[in-house]
DNA sequence: CCTGCGCATTGATCACCGTCAATAATGAGC
DNA sequence: GCTCATTATTGACGGTGATCAATGCGCAGG
């Protein structure tokens, strides 16, 4: 994942990388309450990872794909603190932290990437939180659709059509909706022109109107 | 701020500490886009972080008090992304963050602790996304002076009197609720005869019952 | 092909919380 | 001590999204 190694780091950075591993739709990667020993890289398909509270609420904390890196909530309690599923079949890159610590130690490259990477996923979060905080239901859904086009735009897919893997009711958890509501708001969506859905098939038709949809009422 | 270095090692670890500043209340310690270059621990005091969106939202991700780390988020970008301000005269320690990649590469502890802590950051961000995504205005209030209370109490402080130093507006910033959503729960909490408000001053009576307010309906 | 199950859509109703508004209390500054 | 601005409380009302419920669709398996 680091770019401007020397040959001889990448060498290295390479054997950091241990096994692969595939997991089948709907298995876990990861559970919460597991010893914490690796992070993974995705190297193919899509993953949610979900918060479960004392409680029994359930809270979809991130949708994963390709080139994203999971299992850094781990690292400070040595214990997994969600579940990692997967929504399609996948196969992940496993990355021994030990390994990744010592190494990075000797490759500032490495060192800064690494943390580069932790400080963008708290990024990412507060974004969350603003959305969660601050937005009505159909600019979360229009953040969320321009997000996923953006995210498999820069994977060399097409930004306007693209299959959700997730359900309604993960993609209501994720945005603090109820299931009904997101079903409703993409059918308005449609209404208004801006995409058409058909179950998990998204076209979008006026990005620029989708991205305006994301604030306050016109 | 780690523990369990050698005299040699922690006599490095507070060299790494550069000048200490102080923040009057209301000041920022550092605003969104400004170039990142330390990360500051807060000696004594009260600071909120918040993020603003570029539709001009406002969301308050969070109060730091004594002990903690602010200005992970600039890491990834080299800018900060949200602001930081004090709730109080404050004095926070500087910490040069090249300084301390530095030192992480020699002294493993060191770089283990700075990982436990941005984990640990993330950890608490999904927390509040589940406070966001599922639970309902007075059951967020309850988790909010819930934590205030385990953290003051973790400080040596009373955990069941303490004051905040926030406003109404800005604990409904950070609930995703309205001032008067917060007012109106406060007083709620009171009638019920759980705690007593005045203010800014929070006296709790029954700190296992209000901890049972966090979860859904009796 | 049909069956059955999970997933999605749509409608009707309701409750929670946001909005608007008026008032009160607090604290900083003169 | 008084004034003013900020902060907090409380009430009335309305809208957004949750809830309950019924129907429809798509797909895997027999």
């Amino acid at each position: 994942m680091p770019v401007g190694l020397s040959d001889n780091d990448l060498e290295r950075v390479d054997e950091l990388i241990g096994a692969r591993r595939r997991v089948a739709r709907g298995m876990p990667l990861y559970l919460t309450g597991e010893s914490f020993q690796s992070l993974y890289a995705i190297r193919t398909g899509f993953f949610k990872t979900e918060v479960i509270s004392e409680d029994g609420r359930e809270q979809v904390t991130g949708f994963q794909m390709a080139g994203e890196l999971m299992g850094l909530d781990g690292i400070g309690t040595g214990q997994h603190n969600c579940d990692a599923r997967a929504l399609e079949d996948s196969e992940v890159c496993v990355i021994p932290f030990n390994r990744l610590s010592e190494l990075s130690r000797e490759i500032d490259t490495l060192q800064h990437h690494f943390h580069k990477v932790m400080s963008r996923e708290i990024v990412r979060d507060q974004a969350v939180m603003m959305l969660l905080g601050t937005m009505r239901a159909e600019e979360r859904l229009a953040a969320f659709l321009v997000n996923m086009s953006q995210r498999f735009a820069s994977r060399g897919y097409s930004a306007t059509e693209f299959n959700l893997r997730m359900t309604r009711e993960e993609i209501g958890s994720y945005l603090g909706l109820k299931l009904e509501t997101v079903s409703r708001g993409l059918s308005r969506l449609q209404e208004e022109g801006l995409l058409t859905v058909q179950n998990k098939n998204i076209r979008i038709h006026k990005l620029d109107e989708l991205k305006r949809a994301m604030s306050p009422r016109c």
